[in-house]
DNA sequence: ACTCCGATTTAGAGTCGTCTAACCCTAAAT
DNA sequence: ATTTAGGGTTAGACGACTCTAAATCGGAGT
């Protein structure tokens, strides 16, 4: 099966969407994610069908085949291998990676993706706690952690994923403390969604407004150790 | 100046062609090299001449402009960088490393270039004993070097550059010791361009079909030395 | 059941890079 | 000066991906 680059990111956009819910993937929402108008979207869908790669139901959304799903899993694998290399490898800092592997991902031969992971002793996360599928392409199973969002007043949690791309949000993250690994303790869970926490690294109090609030995702300590 | 993969390798391609010729690059040359029809090059002339990257005289042929040059150099720049890395870090052999680098040449950033230069150390040739243009883009100092073919039985002389991309090629020329930084002593060269010669690393002689000569580009050690 | 709004699809068009078929130019040979 | 062979260009088409504008669907609220 020969796909384009564009028929690739489709496939992982609808893959990323389709995480955590059990909704049918939307026209607008991958339109949204991928900066397109929704006809060319449509068009997209029709072609991503006939090639037996989504499920579609017109007006109704769509979900990745078995089929689609290896596909996504496959450039979802590229994407944090390259970012876990470039990382570990070429001295990047983690809010830098996204782009480069963005690019890449498309375009790395399976023996260069083979030989990343042998120099990285095959990972199982990425630099932001996403979990890299393995070279068989099973489906990762999903990490039991919740968005910060979720805690309360006084809660201990452990950074497991920090789910965003913007260079400038991970980097204010890194400075004030919030990467995976870090403890941190719950102060302040605003109405308006803002979480106020302190992490054992920084060991100051850092703020999250709800956008960013939202892509960290944290365990209970306990969680880990049972 | 947003050019797309295709305008870069056909820039790459004329870069190419020019080097060790004053004449003008021919369509044909180009359509052969690239694998494409020659109607397809004489519109994408057309496009690189609107956008001052070659000038082309129509039914004779094309040359670089400055700023065409610059670009081709900048893509050579990053193919001869890539492969380096690829086999100072990645395991590859040379033989395997054209390729992937010829993919991954487009899509990498400045910054990546520059990661991995470093990574390096700035090295001024490729595994192949090509040159690497510098990270201002002038043009590398022609090597003096000449192809094997043009030597006789009882030269001594220094392997320079296999200029060859043929993994099959390359591959044997290893197991037979010839690799850039050799030393051969030629035996024989026959009238249909044969050349047969023993290597310091083999301790065997090995010959090599006029296809294949063509692209051992050797030196007088003391061209070397002095 | 009906209406309406927002989301989706259909229709039609444009760009890019490629092709084949037909025509044309240049340079070499007569 | 003409012919001719070979390569180059023009013309017209197509697939991939995108857009805008217009038509249509479906669910939420009466
Ligand atoms: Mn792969
Ligand atoms: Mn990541
Ligand atoms: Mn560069
Ligand atoms: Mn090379």
């Amino acid at each position: 099966m020969m796909l384009s680059d564009v028929m690739e990111d489709y496939l992982k956009v609808i893959y990323q969407l389709q995480q955590g819910t059990d909704d049918r993937i939307k026209t607008s929402e991958i339109a949204d994610e991928l900066d397109v108008t929704s006809p060319t979207v449509t068009s997209m869908l029709e072609k991503l069908e006939d090639r037996g790669l989504i499920d579609r139901e017109k007006y109704r959304g769509v979900t990745l085949t078995d089929e689609g799903e290896t596909v996504a899993l496959e450039i979802v694998r590229h994407h944090r291998l390259l970012e876990a290399y470039l990382t570990e490898h070429l001295d990047y800092d983690w809010s830098e990676v996204h782009d480069e592997a963005d690019r890449l991902e498309h375009h790395i031969s399976e023996d260069f993706e083979e030989r990343v992971a042998d120099a990285l002793d095959e990972p199982d996360v990425d630099p932001h706690g996403s979990p890299i599928p393995n070279a068989d392409l099973e489906p990762p199973e999903r990490p039991d952690s919740d968005s910060v969002i979720e805690f309360e007043e006084g809660d201990a949690v452990v950074v497991e994923e920090v789910a965003d791309h913007d260079p400038e949000i991970l980097s204010y993250l890194a400075d004030h403390g919030v990467e995976p690994g870090v403890e941190l303790e719950i102060l302040e869970v605003a109405p308006f969604g803002m979480v106020t926490a302190r992490s054992n690294e920084s060991d100051r109090s850092v703020s999250l407004p709800e956008h960013v609030a939202h892509h960290v995702r944290v365990a209970r300590p306990a969680e880990l150790e049972q």
